[in-house]
DNA sequence: GATTATACTAGTGTATCCAAACAAAGGGGA
DNA sequence: TCCCCTTTGTTTGGATACACTAGTATAATC
């Protein structure tokens, strides 16, 4: 993906369609639209202060990644996601962790390497003072610069597709105090397995978190993440 | 996803823009376009015999399933797929056909069962009878199965969308008469774990599966595939 | 009273217009 | 001759006008 991402920021940044994106998808993912809630282009646009253009088509792109569905010449509907998708989501993300944890181990940089593992022991840090606000953060850039290491766009592009979908329901379980500290420890283990250059852990180790994450999540916060929206 | 999936058929079909979008994915896959090559809106508008406005959008949609790039008020750009892209994207398969068979093993129909059974008998009988082409079709028509029998949107979606991205550099490896049978015998082999409710057995085989494929392309095809193009 | 046809309305689908951005070419001054 | 500024052409970004579609309510007919 190289310079795309960057462009992509610079269009989102500067362009009113990605604002409206970054800003519908945001809505969507912080539960403000209700499941099957009808969108309105005009709405939207004058909401925004926008033309129905921009929201069009930041429409399109929300169509693609999933959050709604559009039927034409009848409206657009923010898409539910059921809990057998977040299941199989995860399992899933679990298999494409793990190698790319492996990958990560082959190809990861000395940069990389170093962020990573600042991530982890600022995470300590903020673990230890109880701020969970910075430790959902840090969860997620981990799982960034992981994603990044692995040196393949393919990958990466996938996983963070995934990660985004997922964002709406794990937001509510990570700020779980549990959670956070435990996982973590885990990036830990998966960090210092990079470090070792020991892929087999890398992988399995990485497999295992995502499987924890969910185990977590059903246990203690799926239903409610549910139920309050 | 859930029934997006139907849905967005219909959109294709009657919208303009969805038709768009699916000439030029084609078109793109196909390599009718050449890697960074230009897509003016009003060329591509002209062509088709539509306004700028369809166009736009399916720029918008081409660009989030990364077949192309577009930089902000300059243009777009056909975004190549390099060999290693091929490689990830089979890694990532091998993983996930595995999973989809482990899941089919535990979901499958009565009525996929015997499409695929009647599948894997009816290519073996083309492939003695040599017919390629047909053998190709079938091999398609095995994995679409198998992504429908494993009950899972998320996962299915998936793996359509990779199978197809792979598809210019599959077609040719395919027809190859060697790989072709050999294929069709693994498959039989998937078939008959599935059946016999062996799901450790299938998730293995169609992992395996999808890397002797790999290996079949790279040792007499890949290079090839893209010197034609 | 039920049913069907029709007109109306709300909403998206498409086309077109104007503005802004960028790049390249051309002209003037040191 | 070289550099900088301006200009101009090309292409996308955004706004708006018009067309079409589907659903709904209403009225007429059986």
């Amino acid at each position: 993906m190289g310079n795309y991402d960057v462009k992509q920021e610079v269009t989102d940044k500067y362009s009113l369609r990605g604002r409206v994106f970054h800003k519908l998808r945001d809505d969507i993912l912080s539960g403000k639209y209700e499941e099957h809630e009808e969108l309105k282009e005009v709405a939207i646009g004058e909401e925004l202060g926008v033309s129905r253009t921009p929201v069009r088509e930041a429409f399109r792109q929300l169509e693609l990644e999933g959050l709604i569905q559009i039927i034409p010449n009848k409206g657009a509907y923010v898409t539910g996601i059921t809990e057998k998708d977040v299941k199989d989501i995860y399992m899933i993300r679990s298999l494409l962790e793990g190698l790319c944890a492996r990958w990560a181990t082959e190809h990861i940089t000395l940069e990389q390497m170093d962020e990573m593992e600042e991530n982890v022991y600022l995470a300590e840090f903020h673990a230890r003072k109880g701020h969970l606000e910075q430790l959902a953060e840090l969860d997620n850039r981990f799982h960034d610069i992981l994603y990044e290491a692995c040196d393949s766009k393919m990958l990466e592009h996938q996983l963070k597709d995934f990660h985004q979908y997922v964002l709406r329901v794990r937001k509510k379980t990570l700020s779980n105090a549990n959670r956070g500290p435990k996982s973590n420890e885990e990036h830990k283990g998966i960090m210092e397995a990079i470090k070792a250059k020991d892929a087999d852990l890398a992988e399995k180790l990485a497999h295992q978190h995502m499987i924890n994450a969910y185990s977590n999540m059903v246990e203690n916060g799926l239903h409610e993440a549910y139920e309050n929206r």
